[in-house]
DNA sequence: GTCTATATAAGGATAGAC
DNA sequence: GTCTATCCTTATATAGAC
């Protein structure tokens, strides 16, 4: 029994951990982005050897699938607790506003991929792959019936909605606007989401 | 006179080479991205030794900023021919068609710089700054002419108009809906300038 | 000015001691 | 499981011959 605590315990150090590395990876492919994060900038950051940071996860594209996976799965979640009141558009602004608020705050974009580099790579993580799939059932779900509801250009593919919805969400013009412009981020979070669903006109 | 000459012509053949060099890592930047392109990759696609690229440009930074530089003014020149019977809103919906266009034929976005390493770099670069501040300057006397007809919508500052705009020309949207959706170049297009525009709603 | 051959540096990944 | 020390590959950049 003893030893079977123990080993519970080295479990649960071993998960937090885990979850730090993680945590570290995120802001810094936020930051700097896949290229410019190293492994050793990241076991540097977590406090521990390079090594290390290799029995947990056996390379980089593993470490960076994992991180983008706990992104999805908060995304999918945030999709979950919404209350049962907002029509499919709701929906959908809520969760672009979100997205935009995780990556105001540090965080990823979803779609973090506009170097083929790393969309190649992704596309090469089943699991990556299985998660992004699911949200994205679930977003056209949401986009077909919000189309039927006369609140979505009815003329536009789908896909169009669907990919431009993405993009919004990796926006390079958040970073531009913080850089550049005078506006906090509710302001800018405000103008994206008008933007998104209104267009310049 | 003779020696005169042939210097002369020395520097016409050097000018070519310069150009492929530049067409060359043009297309590459575009299918591959800046981490991607290697100067092994451009001296072998021209078909020179590396040393001989590197009497040409002196980094690889140098190299993608004159390509980028050849890019600008191909836009600041496209907006220069337009007819005058063009609308503000006419002539930003214009050059952004002509940047989609651009790139769906292989070529790169403006501010193709969704990373933050390559937007240090860029900005490092007077020359390069000071051709995208001089087109900066056009389009921003254009949205606020666009703005004064009623033709943009005057509730957005300026700079969400200008950003967003700059980041539709980058959008990888259309890298996606190239792949993974039915639609033609023309129709990706259409689709863009409609979103961009009018937005999903 | 062009090449072959090489210096140099960064970073992903691991061997082996403890 | 963690560390120190190291390997190996890749890619930027250049030295030096012709």
């Amino acid at each position: 029994m003893g030893i079977f605590n123990k080993l519970s315990f080295k479990d649960q150090a071993f998960k937090l951990r885990e979850d730090a590395i993680l945590d570290a990876a995120t802001r810094m492919l936020a930051s700097k982005g896949f290229d410019l994060m190293t492994m050793d900038d990241v076991a540097l950051e977590v406090g521990i050897s390079k090594p290390s940071l290799y029995k947990h996860f056996k390379s980089k594209e593993d470490l960076v699938g994992e991180a983008l996976i706990r992104l999805i799965d908060g995304a999918i979640e945030h999709l979950g607790q919404m209350p049962a009141t907002l029509t499919p558009l709701q929906r959908l602004s809520d969760l672009l506003e979100w997205a935009l608020r995780v990556r105001l705050g540090g965080g990823l974009p979803f779609l973090p991929s506009t170097s083929a580099h790393v969309r190649d790579m992704l596309t090469r993580n089943l699991r990556y792959v299985a998660r992004v799939l699911k949200l994205h059932q679930q977003l056209k779900a949401l986009v077909r019936q919000a189309k039927a509801a006369g609140q979505l250009d009815a003329a536009l593919p789908d896909d169009v909605i669907l990919f431009s919805y993405y993009a919004r969400t990796c926006d390079p013009s958040v970073d531009y606007l913080r850089l550049y412009s005078q506006l906090d981020d509710e302001a800018i979070v405000a103008s994206m989401l008008r933007v998104c669903f209104d267009g310049l006109r």
